[in-house]
DNA sequence: CAAAATAATTGTAATATACAATTATTACAT
DNA sequence: ATGTAATAATTGTATATTACAATTATTTTG
């Protein structure tokens, strides 16, 4: 084990420039057309993992049921989501996109794409595989640590 | 240009866990001792860039003055951080770790540094070099994109 | 079939936030 | 030099996001 701590100050310093200055940015910004913040990274998460009842959600999301399901009534009354009871077990309500939802996904999708296309068109083309690879391999690093240690949520957020 | 949409999706997908699941998770849990979020985000912020101005800060951490204003009253309340009148200008405060705030900026930063030498810990040695210059390449890309495109910043947060 | 468990919602309270207005101070233009 | 504009900080106000607790409806289980 050779990193050093001077290493890892300078990778977090890069960590913190992605988290807070940079996509950061991307979420405040042009990405969430009309939408909050909430509302956008749910609407991407139900337009990325599919339909899914409110509980499992609130998990993905890492959010209290009662957070996600007033989030969810605002995207509703916005034609955004549909909410429809479960035939199967009547306590769940399964929700997915509604059409426009769909289009306002595969927009901000799209916003997204772009914007990651354009940071790989400033890097030398000879080296796009490997970055894709070492983030690849450094994200998943990173989940394992933390699954191994019991990590957590909720807890309130800022 | 041979980055196609396929690749940037399974990047994406690696830059949202990297978000949600796993820096966040940190953020919540164990590294800010009895601090909320915004109070342990302004702490790391001087610790990091040393003393400075409110207004100064408040861009550091992309926050409204008036925003940062408060979440200082309270730090200056615990006594972790210490606001006094600049003599030079007297409109500015100067803002800055007391010496129990350096010591929870310390310990903060421990826990990090310790978490990603875990992280690393999970890595091939022989790749720690070239993950650490590849995500330094991503992110100072993700950044110049951004400053290309004239982000943003405030507007309502999440 | 009664009791326990689960999903969703609603009641309530706390925090974080921005914008507007205000106050104090400094810089600047005439 | 003095009055006006600009700037820093704070306070007033409103909204959004959130979690926890309580409640209701439904299903599972002993």
């Amino acid at each position: 084990m050779n990193m050093n701590t001077q290493k890892i100050r300078l990778l977090r310093e890069k960590l913190r420039i992605l988290e807070r200055e940079s996509m950061g940015a991307l979420d405040q910004e042009g990405a969430c057309c009309g939408l909050t913040l909430s509302q956008c990274h749910t609407v991407m998460e139900i337009g990325l993992k599919g339909d899914m009842s409110l509980v499992d959600l609130a998990n993905s999301l890492g959010l209290d049921a009662s957070t996600l399901s007033r989030t969810i009534q605002g995207l509703v009354l916005i034609g955004l989501v549909v909410r429809k009871a479960n035939e199967k077990d009547r306590r769940y309500v399964t929700l997915s996109l509604s059409e426009q939802g769909r289009k306002v996904y595969e927009e901000i999708d799209g916003v997204y794409n772009a914007f990651l296309a354009g940071v790989f068109e400033r890097l030398p083309a000879a080296k796009h595989e490997r970055i894709l690879e070492d983030i690849g391999l450094f994200v998943d690093a990173v989940r394992a640590v933390n699954e191994a240690t019991g990590c957590c949520r909720p807890g309130r957020k800022s």
